[in-house]
DNA sequence: TAGATTGTTAATCGATTAACAATC
DNA sequence: TAGATTGTTAATCGATTAACAATC
């Protein structure tokens, strides 16, 4: 009953066990225990028992858990049962990749607009939306109650561009531009740092490397 | 001295380190000490010194550390003093995105190759690499030695794709499909799962605005 | 009712933070 | 030398796993 905080680790894990989920509802499943649950996702059934207990109980003594009634309530957590507006500052390679990428509809996701400080950009479309100047940034956003940014554009414009959007009222960021934005409490911000994805490959490529010869210790000359 | 396991959570800090300490030396800072990096990054200074202490001592008591050389080291952690050839599977939107996306060639990753099942893309280019159909993938793979596959693709296709890239003995996936793919020890696989981190930023949304209106408990309809 | 499986408490494990002796 | 700051050990905190009573 208490505002139990919930914490990011089981927040991260919430997608996942969405996507079995859906995945599971669409081949006609009807039930799942934890244990099953568990050998398909490979983690332990200790584990997605406590995270579905923090929202309360999900499932039911004897039975499991009902696979469809599971999906729409952890849906509901996710807030994918409201619509969320957002626009795409950047019309380079990335912002139209993002752009042009139909599946976040379904989940709620609305592309309202799209943003570039190139004149050339400005005009040109992506899936019907019409590149806009930045200058139209906060009429706009006030204008159709945008609730998320997202942020596709170098680091250097990242910083500024995040403070007019805070002074306009946006609900979140979705920052793909590689910097720490630093916004006032109540606004959200998800990171997705490309570079620092792909490093982390690299040093896992690196450590397997050093193990498969033995190399416990690897001296630097 | 001895082979201990470095836990994923101090690998994945060591980008941001990496980061904050590229900028600092670009600013030309000598030298830092863990508390006044500690204040510039926002995390705490025993940390920072327990997270580079892995590693071995990078720095100096009464001193602190010598900014470039924590800098190349880290550098060196990641692996990127040495070259990653990488290819890019799918030439859709976000691959052709990727594709055009020079920074990583700065960290050492090389772009070498795109491969599309589409024949109407095939013969295209990115960046002066031409997109060749997929059945020209094992091939090219070993002929040029490539490192890491990014897999640019839908989810059904990502599978069987991944297992062909499995035989012909790739290194590393860079996976942006939106699935869970089951490689043989070795072979690293790092996952960018954007519906995964939109979904995290609606529900920090949708939190927030509970906490707002201070509805701790949420009856469901 | 008996069997299955959750919800939940207790035990363990790992990661973070605090503290301070070592040392530059 | 005195001051600063690391390297490192110990304490704390939080997250995961194990266990089992509750209950469908």
């Amino acid at each position: 009953m208490d505002e139990k905080e919930i914490s990011q680790a089981v927040i991260g894990r919430l997608p996942r066990y969405f996507r079995y989920l859906g995945e599971l509802k669409d081949e006609g499943v009807e039930r799942i225990s934890s244990q099953d649950l568990s050998a398909l996702m490979k983690v332990t059934a200790s584990q997605i028992r406590q995270d579905f207990n923090n929202f309360g109980g999900f499932g039911q003594q004897g039975y499991g858990y009902n696979v469809e009634y599971l999906y729409d309530e952890i849906g509901k957590i996710l807030g994918l049962d409201r619509r969320h507006k957002f626009v795409i500052i950047g019309a380079g390679n990335l912002g139209r990749a993002l752009g042009n990428y139909t599946n976040f509809e379904r989940r709620g996701f609305i592309f309202r607009g799209m943003f570039d400080s190139n004149p050339e950009l400005v005009g040109s479309q992506v899936r019907g939306i019409g590149v806009m100047p930045m200058e139209e940034l906060e009429r706009f956003i006030q204008e159709n109650d945008i609730d998320i940014a997202v942020l596709a554009i170098p680091k250097a414009s990242a910083v500024p561009v995040a403070e007019r959007l805070v002074k306009t009222g946006i609900r979140a960021i979705w920052n793909f531009a590689h910097v720490d934005l630093n916004v006032p409490e109540g606004i959200q911000v998800e990171n997705v740092h490309l570079s620092d994805s792909l490093m982390k490959l690299s040093y896992n490529i690196s450590r397997y490397q050093m193990e498969d010869r033995h190399l416990g210790e690897q001296k630097r000359d």
